[in-house]
DNA sequence: TCACTGACCGTGG
DNA sequence: ACCACGGCCAGTG
């Protein structure tokens, strides 16, 4: 693995329970050197890393909830959000600037 | 080996 | 306000 990736999943893993980020945030905090898109990439292969990454907690630009199809079931991310307190409507998260949490 | 694709985002027409 | 395009890296056929 790239060390950007390793890079990606530690941040991730940082974020607080009850707050979400987006992709574009994180490739920020990466670096230059990557997209928003190598993160998305990442997160479909992060689901067989271990530690386990929360990738519920990462979502695009606008809060929706992208990438919902790739968990086991559609609807749990959604699940997994709402039992940290994070409401979601129409697949999106409910006051988003509220709960977003921005990495360093 | 080459070509295409992807959980995205910012910019320009 | 809507549409199109470039950027960046690794995995897959």
């Amino acid at each position: 693995m790239s060390d950007w990736i390793q890079h990606i999943y530690t941040i991730v893993r940082k974020i607080p329970k009850g707050k979400v980020t987006n992709y574009g945030a994180i490739a920020d905090v990466v670096g230059a050197r990557t997209t928003s898109r190598m993160v998305g990439w990442a997160m479909n292969a992060a689901h067989r890393v271990t530690p386990p990454v929360p990738a519920h907690r990462v979502v695009n630009r606008k809060g929706l909830l992208t990438g919902r199809h790739h968990f086991g079931t559609p609807t749990l991310m959604q699940e997994l959000l709402e039992a940290e307190g994070i409401k979601i409507d129409e697949n999106q998260v409910v006051d988003f600037e509220k709960h977003f949490w921005k990495p360093e």
